[in-house]
Parts: C-alpha cells; structure tokens; sequence
DNA sequence: TATGAATGAGTGTTCATTCAT
DNA sequence: AATGAATGAACACTCATTCAT
C-alpha cells in the first residue's frame, strides 16, 4: 500500500507547507518535490498526476480531521454538548495547523471543478455527522422537529467555514478558539433575546 | 468615464456569459473580446488586465446587487422585518440572473488570492448593512446585546453563501427563495426549541 | 489563407533546415521558430501543432515535386520516354534541394505511424503518375500486357526510392541524375541478357 | 557469452512482440521486461541500453534471416533460379512471423539515425549475397554484363522491401508468397514487352 | 545475478499582453 | 479609438538508466 510509505506522507506534507507559503498557483510539481526531497519523478510513484496530491492531501488531512470530529463528539451526551464538541475541535484542529488551515480555507478554492467536487465528496462524512447530531436533537426534543436538514446544515458549515475562513485571512491574529461558545450560541438560540 | 461608455458594460456581460458557460479557466480574453464583439487589444483600453475585468465585474454586479439590498431593507421597519427582506433579496437576485450566480459562487473563487482580497473590499458594504441591521436589532431589544458582532455577520453571510452555493451545485433545481423563510427563522432562532 | 502569407513559408523552410542540420529528434518547435525568425507562440497562428508543421512542410515540397513530375513526363511521348523523364526528374529535384533530399529520405521516417500514415496520403497522387505511365506503356504495346500494376509501381517506386535514400546515406557524393538512365533500363530491361 | 543465456533470447522476443503490438514509441524498456518476466534492471544486464536491444533484435533475428537466404539459394544452380528462391524465402520468411514482419518493416524505421546506420550494417551480408547473384549472372550469361551493381542491389532490395513494407500496411491481407514469381519476374525481365 | 525504487533531464503548447497600423 | 498579429514565459509529466540491497 503507498499510503504507509513514507514518501507518500513526506511529499503530502511538502505539499501543505509549499501551497501555504507559495499559493496554489506558485506551487509546481519541482517545488513540492524539492521540499520532500525527492526528485521529481519520484512524485509520480505515488501519485497519479499534480491533482491527484491536492485530493490525497485534502484526503489524508480531513480524514483525520473528520475522525477526530467523530470521536470528540461521541464523548459528549446530548446534542448541544455534540454540537459544541463539534464546533470546538473544528476550530482546534485548524488552529493547531496553521498551514493546512491556510490551504484548505483559501487555497484549494481556487482549484477547477472538477477538484473541487472530489473535494466536497471527501466533506460529505463531515455533513453526515452535522446531520447526524441534528436528528439526535430533534429526537431528545432539544431542537425544533421541523428543521429542514439541509438549511440546518448548510447554516452550520456556512458558519464554521466563514468563520474560520475571516480567521485565517486576518492572519490568524485572534484565537479562533475562544469563539466557539459564541458561535455554538448562534447557532442554537439565534439573534433574537427570547432564547436563552 | 470609462466606466459609461457602452464598451465597458458589453465588455463585463461578455465576461459573464462566458464564464458562466465555459467556466473561469476556459474564459481566455480572447473569448471575452469575440463575445463582446470587439477586438483583443480593446479590453485593454478599457480594464487594465484580465483581472481588472474581473473585480469591475464584480464590483458591477454586486454594486447593483447591494443596492438594492439596501433599498429593500430600508422599505422596511424593524430589523428582523429587513433581515427577512435582505434575505430575500439575495435570494432573488441571484435566483433572476443565473449566470451571475454561477459567476460569483463557483467560478469567482477560482481565482487568486490577490483577486479574492478585492472581491472581499466589494462585499464590504454589504457587510456594513448586515451590521446596521444587528446594531438596529439589538437597540430595538429583539436581538440579544451582547452579540459578537463580526461573529454574527460571518454566520449571516455564511448561511446565505453556503445556502446558494449549494443551490448553484444542485444545478439550481429547486426555488431557493421557497427557503428564505426558514433560513431567517435559523438564522434569529436557531436551532432551539425553546425560541418562538 | 494562412497557405499564401509569407511566414508560413518561412516556417516551413526553417523546419526543412532545422531537421535536415539536426535531425528529427533534436528539432524542437522552438528551435524552428529561432531559424524562421518568429515566435515560439507565432508558429501556432499558422499550424496546428509540430506535426502539423510536418504534415504541411511534406505536402508543401511534395505538392512541387510531383506538380513539376506530371508536367515533365506530360511533355513526352511514349511511355518509356515518360518513365525516363519521371527518373530523371525525380533524381533532379532532390538533387536541387540536398534539404530536402536529407529530411524525406532520412529524418521523416522517424516519425510515428500516424504521420507516416498522413504522409503516404501525400504520396498516393505520385503513385497514380506511374500507374498512368504503366497503363499507357501496355495500350501502347511497349510494355507487357499481364502486368500486376501494384507490383510494378511498387518496384519502380521502390528503386527509386531506394537509390535516392542510398545516395543520400552516402552523404550525396556523387551525381545520381547520372544513374537515371541505368535506373531506366533496369526498369523497363530487367537483369536478363535477352527476353524473350 | 551473453548471446546464449535464455534470458538474452528471452528479452528479445519479448521485445518483438513488445514494439510488434504497441508500437516503436510506446515500447518502454519497462514494458518490455515485464514481457520478458525479468526485472528492469535485469535487461542491462544483458543490453548495453535500449538501442543495443533493437540492434541485437535485429541481428538475431535478420542473422537467422539471411542465413536461411543464404542456404536456399544456394540449393539452387542458376542466378535466375537463385534469385527467384531468394525473393520466395525472403517473402516466406517475414510471412511466417508477422510480428517481425511488422517490427523489420514499420516500427524499427521510426529509429534514429544512429541506430538505422547500425540496422543497415546488419543487411551488409545479405547484400553481399545479392551482388554474388548478380555476378554469377553475368558469368553465366544471362544477366547484361554492363550492369552497375549497386544500382541493380537497390532495384532487388528496394522491391522486395517495397513490396513487404506494402504487404504489412494493407495488414497482411493477401499471401505474398504468391507474388514471389511475378516480381522475380519484373526484377528479371523489366517491364517491357521484348527487350533486345 | 537479479531486483525495482529512485532519478532528473527534456519540450510542446497556451494565452495575457503589446504595439504598429 | 480600434485592431489583431505577434510575442515569449511558464510547467506537468515520461521513461531510460542507475545502484543499494
């Protein structure tokens, strides 16, 4: 299996630093091989083509990202606790990789279409365990019952992404983190006063 | 004025039909300028370079587009009445000009991190009437005081971006005005039962 | 018609040189332009890609040669005279042109089935001069009457293009129009004493 | 001696089929090992490099070729006989083996100048054999005493290879060994209807 | 002997921009 | 103002060959 090999981890990671400092359009194939230390060809050993590295990366990285979500959450009761949970690692795991937060945030956006759906279909586990947490809700009666899923989703992620998105793009100069509890009340009890 | 002669305009329509049809990086200049019916070499007497065809694009567009915002916000009274209405709007808006919406979802972030810094000054003032309309929610006492501000625009605006996105990538199947409703009840409500 | 504008011209008697003093292998795109004296990017306002540079240099050059092939053999009488005057010609033109003697004997024959393909395409109004020759032999009683017209236009193709491709190898030292005679009688003659 | 090792054997045939079903330029050393069953590596073991495999694939095999030329004519008395069992072994021989067939006439062509210079040493013998027909010809009296050598090797080499070259493009879809006498003939007795 | 992972040189083509007319 | 022919920089990918095991 590539994926255990060594290389296949050193050049993904070569390719995290090279985008988050050079930008996606300045990374060629040399530069991300050069930084693992690897000769050019040998980049395509494990990799189909130049694509093939950003899906593997955006793969390998959520993957684990995505795990860590699911695992966090489970440790918690009911589906505020989750949903907190959630909000809180979303906003640590990119604050504890500043590099990956810059690339999956900004640059891998500027990718064609067709990248950018492999994209979206590696996401789709993370949607899962947001619609996930939305039905245990709803279940134990915390959450109103006739939440359309969708929007309820697509309100959540919207958030956490733009969110963490204005972050990064401010360089990162204010701890993320410490927003969770607020945006976790955005979500749950709106704008308006009568929540609590 | 550049900016009022007919050149211009048919110029940034051409821009948007043919990004909107072939996708932003299959929108050579040189297309452009057959679409608009004119002459390579006259893009450049009136936009600097490709990108600045782009930012006026958009700086165009979502002038219009804030525009009216504003305007229908203003039709109305209190602020969760103009929070439905700018929600509305923006659903409108792009649902009437779909290949605008496709532009400024998908095909627009394609591009580089310098360009996507000078849509975000467009989006300025649109973020600038999300703003009054919280300050003015929070003086009327609907809103809770001691919201965090830019923590509340960047959950308003990534609803709604995440919202159309979505819409836009579903090949925009469905009414997404039909969801303006309870995209604003989410967004004042949240999630909790307990809010009416 | 890009065919009548003189770079294209240009272009084409660059590759003729840039093959015949480099060889097929070391002719990039690029060193063509330089002896053209255009732009890299210049050469594809007037051909397709590389190949097509090839394609169009061989129809161009063999368009000539088998133009000045008819006309000449038209201006004699018998069919023997004809194929006399068809050897003596097609000796002369490369003759004329050791370029392009060097690249349609040697260097274009190195390249891949699908331009050979394109490039015996060129060939076949060539071939219906001898099979016309060969026809006109045998009504005229000059030439034996139960002949496999593609064996014979194989075989006198054949040896002439043999012949030339030696000579060439041979780095042109001696005068091969000299050989159009003996070429002739072996033609028409054979190996044998006396036929009966 | 490398030569009679089962690998060498093996590498080459494997390098026939190789080059006969894919092509010349699609022929990769890695292909062709893998045919063989040997590892990468293990082909220079054997070969000096690529080139040396398509020489010594050509030695070996056109060896066997003109020593089965050599041995038939030979079985014979007259140079008109032997010339016509020297066009029916030559057209038998490449009948039995297509893939070779494909390989001596098509693909090996697509080779570089250095290379093809080697190729035609390799057919100096069979060459050779040629001329002894023709002199014995002529010491016998039945071929013209004035012939000029070479040129009488090319019409030979030059027609039968023509024809073969032919016979292979239109996919081998006639016996060419049929065809042996009326080009034995043509060789012999030219074109025309009675030669004095 | 044999392996096969690793190497790195080499090139056709696109397209934003210019500038002589 | 308008044209459009000409420019030339920039880059992913292949594959023959090597060499540590």
């Amino acid at each position: 299996m590539k994926k255990n090999k060594p290389k296949y981890k050193q050049i993904i990671d070569a390719a995290v630093e090279v985008i988050a400092e050079n930008g996606y359009h300045s990374s060629q194939v040399s530069k991300i091989a050069k930084k693992a230390g690897v000769a050019d060809g040998t980049i395509y050993l494990y990799f189909k083509n130049k694509e093939d590295i950003l899906v593997s990366l955006f793969q390998e990285k959520m993957g684990q990202f995505i795990e860590k979500i699911e695992q966090e959450t489970n440790s918690r009761q009911t589906a505020e606790e989750k949903l907190l949970k959630l909000v809180e690692t979303h906003f640590e795991q990119l604050s504890a990789d500043h590099h990956l937060a810059i690339v999956t945030q900004l640059e891998l956006r500027q990718s064609n279409k067709d990248l950018r759906q492999k994209i979206n279909s590696v996401l789709k586990p993370y949607l899962n365990v947001i619609d996930a947490i939305i039905s245990e809700g709803v279940e134990e009666g915390l959450f109103r019952p006739n939440l359309d899923r969708r929007l309820v989703r697509q309100m959540i992620f919207g958030t956490l992404d733009e969110t963490v998105t204005n972050w990064v793009m401010k360089e990162q100069r204010y701890n993320i983190v410490d927003q969770a509890h607020e945006v976790h009340s955005l979500i749950v009890h709106g704008l308006a006063r009568s929540s609590q």
